[in-house]
RNA sequence: GCCAAUGUGGCGGAGUGGCUACGCGGCUGACUGCAGAUCAGCUACAACCCGGUUCGAAUCCGGGCAUUGGCUCCA
């Protein structure tokens, strides 16, 4: 298939370390809060990456890590009087849960920043004895100037850029850090420069060379990670031994907004995907994502939201019969899957499946996207369906309009075909 | 200031150098025990602006503008 990388700055072929091998990393979150509608666009759209490329017959080791120590969630859990781990893992479980809600289930492992200490810790030791790092006495900091492919993604030169920070520990202000030094209550460590934790950066690369090695195939995340996130993860990872790229393929999520702005924790104009999911099912949800490009801006509106619910609808009232295969819709859909993973023009080919009546590759590529694009039926249902079909053929519609009522007051929905 | 993403019809949203995706909404008709749904058709004659290349550009090139974001934590 075809994907756009930020580090070339256009679509190109998919070519994998390993012809059939894929490995994936994408950044987690900072679990400190509950996951928000921004957090539900990246992790969908790399969930379906995960499950199309698995689809087409590779097989994809999709890693991602968990932020659990972190100024933040220090900051929260003192506020709360919790300890560090209790909070992490309150939100920790909260997330996977809203990833389950969403029916996110492509990810192989969920690896956390506190249970990979000594593979950071080695890491910074690495990078201390290969020179790119040195240590002062607030912590181990990462030298921009010692690496030269600094920028690469981002289009920005750290060694040329103002830094709004002034720290006189540093050699240089936007040298970043691999190591705190300091005592942060519990989740403190010994380190051979001190007690301390690590910085934001060194997490993911430790990770990712603990599983992936130095070099692997497609890394995500949103576009906000891009700088200086993961620039310093690059400046990090090559810096070892010098492998480049550590990475080809950067993926990056565009932006979910409100009202034009970027939807944040920060700015506290944030919605929970619980909210949301109160209000509308998961197929309704990622249905609305999907409908659009995932590196375009997506606008979070109760409108939009709605639109993508009666769409859907549409679709499985239309998905009635199964009147065969409908081979140019089928190849339209992985044409567009194919093509940057172009959701919006997949469910274009969706619709034209539906309107055919090729049920099974409805099914079929509804398990790609996450989506059930038939309407659900159970043996009780098709039960009722069948005494209301009898009761209508008697024309005794007084019976046959109360089950319709109490079915539709039971949230199910009923359409009667014409007698 | 520097860097980046985005800019298409009432709305959402694609592709493609010329042959007008698709959906939602709206309108008309058909069908229907009723709701609803479905079916057929119509609707919008859209491309941020200014230049350029071309027989032809929304699509390529140059220059602007606007919005949002990054440069501090962020998916």
């Amino acid at each position: 298939m075809d994907l756009y990388s930020t580090l070339s700055g256009t679509v190109e072929p998919l070519v994998t370390r390993h012809p059939d091998r894929v490995s994936l990393f994408v950044c987690g979150p900072t679990v400190y809060d509950y996951p928000h509608l921004g957090h539900a666009r990246t992790y969908v759209v790399f969930d379906v990456l995960a499950k199309y490329i698995r689809w087409t017959g590779k097989e994809i080791f999709y890693l991602q890590n968990i932020t659990d120590v972190d100024d933040k969630i220090i900051n929260r859990a003192h506020e709360e009087g919790v300890s560090q781990s209790m909070l992490a893992r309150k939100f920790e479980a909260e997330y996977i849960r809203d990833m389950r809600s969403l029916g996110i289930d492509a990810v192989n492992y969920y690896a956390r920043a506190t249970t990979h200490i000594p593979e950071i810790i080695n890491q910074v030791d690495r990078l201390v004895a290969r020179g790119v790092a040195y240590v002062t006495g607030s912590g181990v900091y990462f030298n921009v100037d010692m690496f030269g492919g600094n920028g690469e993604l981002s289009g920005q030169d750290a060694t040329k850029r103002v830094s709004l920070v002034t720290d006189t520990s540093k050699h240089h202000p936007l040298d970043f850090a691999l190591w705190k030094l300091g005592e942060f209550g519990e989740y403190t460590w010994d380190s051979p420069w001190g007690r301390g934790r690590p910085g934001w950066h060194i997490e993911d690369t430790a990770i990712s060379e603990k599983y992936f090695g130095q070099q692997y195939d497609i890394h995500g995340g949103g576009l906000d990670l891009i700088f200086p996130h993961h620039e310093a993860e690059i400046a990090q990872m090559e810096s070892l031994e010098g492998k480049h790229p550590m990475v080809r393929y950067w993926v990056h999520t565009g932006f979910l907004t409100v009202k034009g702005e970027k939807m944040s924790k920060s700015l506290g104009n944030f919605i929970t995907i619980r909210d949301v999911l109160r209000t509308w099912n998961k197929d309704v949800l990622r249905y609305f994502i999907l409908l659009s490009h995932y590196r375009s801006p997506l606008e979070a509106t109760k409108e939009g939201i709605a639109n993508a619910g009666r769409a859907l609808d549409h679709i499985r009232a239309v998905a009635k019969k199964d009147t065969g295969e409908n081979q140019n819709a089928r190849k339209a859909f992985t044409d567009a899957m194919e093509s940057d993973l172009n959701t919006p023009m997949a469910l274009a080919a969706i619709q034209a499946l539906a309107a055919s009546g090729d049920l099974s590759a409805l099914k079929e590529f509804g398990e790609v996207l996450g989506i059930n694009f038939l309407h659900e039926t159970s043996a009780t249902l098709s039960v009722l369906q069948d005494i209301r079909a009898e009761l209508r053929a008697k024309k005794q519609f007084d019976v046959a309009d109360m089950i319709r009522k109490r079915m539709i007051a039971a949230g199910i929905t009923v359409t009667d075909l014409p007698l």
